[in-house]
DNA sequence: AATTTTATTATGCAGTTGCATAAATTTATG
DNA sequence: CATAAATTTATGCAACTGCATAATAAAATT
């Protein structure tokens, strides 16, 4: 190949820098940050690298965030609320009754797009940084609690909507809690697991015995 | 201080590499690693970091193993097989009934040494390496595996022994491993959540929750 | 159209990293 | 005790890292 060619080409230099507004470069290098996290990890996520993977030059970067450490704390809101609200949605219809609304929730958590080889991997990623950062373990910490908050909220309408059928015994905010707890445990727990397994024959069984445990502990059918 | 003193010092250079046997300082190297990791992080765990720990100078790293990488694989399956270790010492016990080794089993996995600041924080610096390379992958799962298994048979030999006692229907294969599944997966997420609270009474709820749950999940009486 | 503001690149620097290599030191062996 | 083998240090290097800084380029403002 001559070089001469080299000469000729006139400066393709910015196929997409064209200037974009702050904002809208500042969530592609939030994502950017994301995709290059997942596939090469924390440590690879170099700020050149994110550059490149943002189609840019490393420059950019601390022009539109202070520091390297700061990019990354963004983006490790970014996800946690991505989940949350993936989550979110799951819940989102006020109109069927409470244990249905529980179980969309169980559902979701154990599918697609929160399982998935991407989510659980930025997860892990980001997780060691929550025990070093004390910013990071303050945004690992209010991500949990809501959603530990709108896990009690479902359980406890799921329970006190059953009780007033069967008049059961009630429950106190303990024992709320303490179901909260365990559901959580359960279902991050089977997420964690079911993302080792490759054979995509387990996904769906994660579902089926995450509602299986999850009816068992809340002595209530959610299997369907 | 006078700064004399230090030429009086008739040189302690090496305090502590006075020439181990190379087994020795192998295994000072590994437990240097993890120290070094649960204090510094993955990232902050550099060869002349690790090498600070042992007391000794990087170069020794490459001598006793070929790579960091390796070091690190090394200290990844010393940590996971400590570990291991810790769950079965609990259930050493052959004569006791196999509900109370299960109980025991149980107990043993959300409570010290496996409950521990050091301990996850370890498990969470290593589990992204898991992603990348695999090797470390095979690590976990080999390790996970052994796991399981040890698991599966608590549970089997705890369903059966009750059975004779309740004449209980019995169990399908799926059946034991669905049920592993559910409890390795419930311990796990407990263990994770626990270890992010910093005040100690959770420590105490954690077993008792953990112990509650499981009886949902055996239909058994785990408590005590 | 001129100028100011904003966004982007280009370049470089000081510190760190893993690792190689040679020298030194300690232990084992004859 | 001499020599060889095993262990440890010392030194350095090439690559990489985050970040600063100045130069450019594009957009906004006037």
């Amino acid at each position: 190949m001559p070089k001469l060619q080299k000469l000729k080409q006139q400066r393709p230099k910015q196929l997409k820098p064209k200037r974009e507004k702050s904002e809208i470069r500042k969530d592609e290098l939030i994502e950017a940050t994301l995709e290059c996290i997942a596939c090469e990890g924390l440590q690879g996520a170099t700020v050149r690298k994110v550059a490149e993977y943002a189609g840019v030059t490393n420059g950019l970067i601390r022009f539109h965030f202070g520091s390297k450490d700061e990019m990354i704390q963004v983006a490790y809101q970014r996800l946690l609320e991505g989940i949350f609200q993936s989550s979110l949605t799951a819940v989102a219809d006020d109109k069927s009754p409470p244990r249905q609304r529980l179980r969309q929730f169980l559902k979701a958590n154990l599918s697609p797009p929160i399982v998935t080889a991407k989510t659980v991997v930025l997860w892990a990623n980001f997780l060691p940084l929550t025990y070093k950062d004390k910013q990071m373990a303050f945004i690992r910490r209010a991500a949990n609690a809501k959603t530990t908050a709108l896990f009690e909220d479902l359980i406890e309408a799921a329970l006190s909507s059953e009780r007033k059928i069967r008049s059961d015994k009630g429950f106190s905010e303990q024992e709320y809690r303490h179901l909260a707890v365990k559901l959580n445990s359960l279902i991050d727990g089977l997420w964690l697991e079911g993302s080792m397994a490759e054979n995509s024959s387990y996904k769906k069984e994660l579902v089926e015995i995450g509602l299986d445990a999850a009816s068992d502990l809340m002595a209530m059918n959610l299997r369907e």
